[in-house]
DNA sequence: TAAAAATACTCCATAGGTATTTTAT
DNA sequence: ATAAAATACCTATGGAGTATTTTTA
């Protein structure tokens, strides 16, 4: 199952129109229709009653909603927890892979080892490396 | 971003290596390769830190972790929510559409009504309509 | 030097678009 | 008659594979 289809499908919810719904995504209707077929055929269910009056959820489509939002909420927390690493409290260090492994890791983990046994370092405060190559 | 990319996230964790987990999941390794470099890069972090003994999660990858646990998790929830509909307690009536409409509808409606005044039916009894055209 | 990851390429499935037809009020 | 959804068709992106190279313990 796709993210996306779940974003199509609580856009549709909102908007009770395929047309207005792939306006405010900025897809093309037909893809919209498509995309919906999609996802209707993955769960083998109809998930909206259409009528020209709009989409309307059926049964399924009501069970499915809280779960795409939670889903769709779950997704955005993940993005706004990637991001802080960037953010103040934290340092970064640009070096030489080889100079990091033959020298800078040890003294960096005695510091911290060191740091942590007077309690001078809050509990969370992590390593991590990126290799740049 | 897509939830197959958790699943070869998770996988990875697990085997702690692409190439098993690529086994697992039946991919090729490269294609392993190349879907978390997808992640990576949608993430702007690097999940993993690369090395002969192994994959190891980086503190991105976890604080993806458990996201991306809870995400499968639900997904797998969603799944069998949907199947409810054939389970005991459903009953399923085929019809033609237009005696849907201009007939049974308004019976079922007043049964269901009369049912529900008497107390006879459980509060999430409900119905729902599929077309079959 | 030997496992494992990364890269280069190829192929094809499908997401997405345009144009049109079908449906329902 | 009209507005919206569905369908037909086309294109291009990117997912997945094979073969190869690069990495690191």
């Amino acid at each position: 199952m796709e993210l996306a289809l779940l974003r199509i499908f609580k856009t549709i919810t909102e908007e009770r129109s395929l047309s207005a719904a792939a306006d405010r995504l900025t897809y093309a209707q037909s893809n919209i229709s498509a995309r919906l077929k999609v996802l209707e055929t993955e769960l083998d269910c109809r998930l909206f009653t259409r009528s020209k009056r709009g989409m309307f959820l059926t049964e399924s489509g009501e069970k499915l909603l809280p779960h795409a939002l939670e889903m769709l909420e779950r997704e955005a927390e993940i993005r706004s927890d990637m991001k802080r690493e960037d953010l103040p409290g934290h340092v970064k260090l640009g070096v030489p892979d080889t100079f990091l492994r033959t020298y800078l890791k040890q003294v960096l983990d005695q510091w911290i080892a060191d740091l942590r046994k007077n309690r001078l370092l809050s509990r969370n405060c992590r390593q991590s490396h990126r290799s740049c190559d």
